[in-house]
DNA sequence: GAATTGTGAGCGCTCACAATT
DNA sequence: GAATTGTGAGCGCTCACAATT
């Protein structure tokens, strides 16, 4: 009830000493019920609650992760967070959260202020590339560092989803449907992520003698795809697959088609990337690839784990699959059904307004 | 570099006492020029950061704000907390973050982890009712408090967008354009913010005479807006107007309005609340309500700063005015400009495809 | 010896103050 | 007296250990 109460306040109400209260609100040791029950009422009648920063001081080991991540506006983020926290709840460790602001050295502020509240490791999940990321792990060792996405060949403990395939079924998909001439809407520069899916993308339609007609660079934002599927439509070069490397990008791009009078999927088949949760409500519902955002969360966890049980052990790769889910912005080319369906829908809706 | 580095380290390293170290890292006192340089030589030779839970329990005033917030993957939230920790950093506040999940006494959790971390103040951004809310202030006296969604009654600190304004301009827009048959899509019942949007939309078209010819609810998400907007139509009962307590639930709704062939905005206009970064490029790009985030979470502070400065002054109650974007999900009733505009439309749409 | 409780030192800082140039 | 540096106590806990029943 009132302010700055301690244990010691505790521990005079209650007449015993102090390690009494600190093994009763631990839950430890040897105390007799009687005791626990007056000590617990001096707790509730002053309102005591232990200063976690003195607890965290006198402790051996703090048990916190770091956690650093970029805007967690962006769905994935978000999960991944949420993954995190529920994985390191069950492992017995609390997280602290870090997110990224534009600033220059906003990566480097934000792993200092984490080793400054004594995390036992550190979870990144924002674009970096091999050198920062190495260099980050060689200035602070021997903390444990894990990374969502950083490229694969850089020497530190990685977890992601499985880019490649999931780019590798996108396209393998509009393959099948007779789709021949392709466009990318990639995601921007320094995300490995988005390099991994069209490498994947270009690999397949490369193979299958397929034409990549053009490609767009976004930042993951419905707005830049809105911007990029314009580009790449007034180039007036047809396409009739766009495949775009993450669901909200789709989301902008898709109300570019309709601008452009592109019937989606019949004049280009769209695949999107993620899955978030409102992706089956686009327009058309969007074919995508879905990533297990609350498992890599999990698997980031678990690596971290294994780094503090097991020290100097070489990096650790986790790729976590992922599922190709297909709705309407995709279907098989010129379809007579197709066909036949959207003229009979165009008819009746003609019919209404006459 | 090495493990647990102290500032005692750094001390003897330098040679100097701890107190200079701590002068050096605080950049407070007077400190020779030439001994500052030492000792930060030192610092970064021994890549020595200062313990935060050490430096907290020494000082007087630990300058942090407690931030609760529900599932930070709803848009707004993420935003809010964006504005919060902007605002904060001014004031030289840090904030520790806390997000709600669906277990029970998971608020009354989270406040008592707050004040464990020895908090100034507690911001909650999560729907409360009048008595838990009040509860909880008298409970952990003298903590201040601001809520972003409590009833307005409620004794308490509370900022939060002029929801009533919002909800009038919506349905007001509505009657302009000369729709008269109302169905509303609400937000939770545990929200004020869904509520005072109800009683505002009602309130408008009682005046005017209109009529609300049903009404669903459902949780935020775009699948429950969904699943409430196919129900609506499924009742058969003709509106014009779908007034929607949020834009991701709209967006579920414009799925079911397409595939109940409900043309939007022609049969049915549609408004929502929020504007989020991706309403623009809904189908069609949807009239909103536009809610400033980042200055609800900016006032937010500046109440629990107010609070700070000015203990025991009564409740501060902010709201932070709404805008009303229009896009191409409202439009006037039946002008013939927009029939002619779509029957050429379609018309040209069939000529491509015969 | 098991159950129960208490004692003293220490965690890594900052504070107020004293001491030196 | 101003600039500069150091000293001792204290923040609120937990630890290892001792002491008691």
């Amino acid at each position: 009830m009132n302010t700055k109460v301690t244990f010691k306040d505790v521990a005079r109400l209650a007449g015993v000493s102090t390690q009494t209260v600190s093994r009763v609100t631990n839950n430890s040791g040897y105390v007799n019920e009687k005791t626990r029950a007056k000590v617990q009422a001096a707790i509730d009648q002053l309102g005591y609650v232990p200063n976690k920063n003195a607890q965290l001081m006198g402790r051996k080991k703090a048990r916190v992760f770091g956690v650093i991540t970029l805007n967690i506006s962006f769905q994935g983020a978000s999960r991944i967070v949420e993954g995190i926290r529920n994985e390191s709840k069950k492992a017995g460790y609390a997280i602290s959260l870090a997110v990224l602001d534009d600033e220059p050295d906003a990566l480097e502020h934000a792993v200092r202020d984490m080793k400054s509240q004594q995390v036992n490791a550190i979870l990144i999940n924002a674009p970096i590339a091999r050198e920062p990321a190495e260099q980050l792990i060689h200035d602070h060792a021997p903390m444990p560092f894990v990374f969502i996405d950083a490229p694969l060949d850089a020497q530190v403990n990685h977890v992601m989803a499985d880019h490649r395939a999931g780019g590798r079924m996108a396209a393998e998909l509009m393959l099948q449907q007779g789709r021949t001439r392709f466009a990318f809407l990639n995601g921007p520069e320094p995300s490995t992520a988005a390099r991994l899916r069209r490498e994947a993308w270009l690999d397949v339609i490369d193979k299958a003698g397929a034409t990549l007609v053009a490609e767009e660079t976004g930042d993951w934002s419905a707005r830049s795809g809105y911007t990029a599927g314009a580009a790449l439509f007034s180039r007036g070069q047809a396409f009739d697959a766009l495949l775009i490397a993450n669901d909200q990008m789709a989301l902008g791009a898709l109300r570019a088609c309709r601008e452009h009078r592109i019937d989606v999927p019949r004049q280009t088949a769209v695949v999107g990337f993620d899955d978030t949760a409102n992706s089956e409500f686009f327009c058309p519902p969007l074919t995508t690839v879905r990533q297990n955002f609350l498992e890599i969360g999990h698997q980031a966890v678990t690596e971290a784990l294994s780094c503090i049980q097991h020290p100097g052990q070489p990096p650790i790769k986790t790729e976590v699959p992922v599922e190709l889910i297909e709705r309407q912005s995709t279907a098989p080319i010129e379809s007579p059904e197709i066909k036949a369906a959207r003229l009979e829908s165009l008819l009746s809706e003609l019919k209404q307004m006459l």
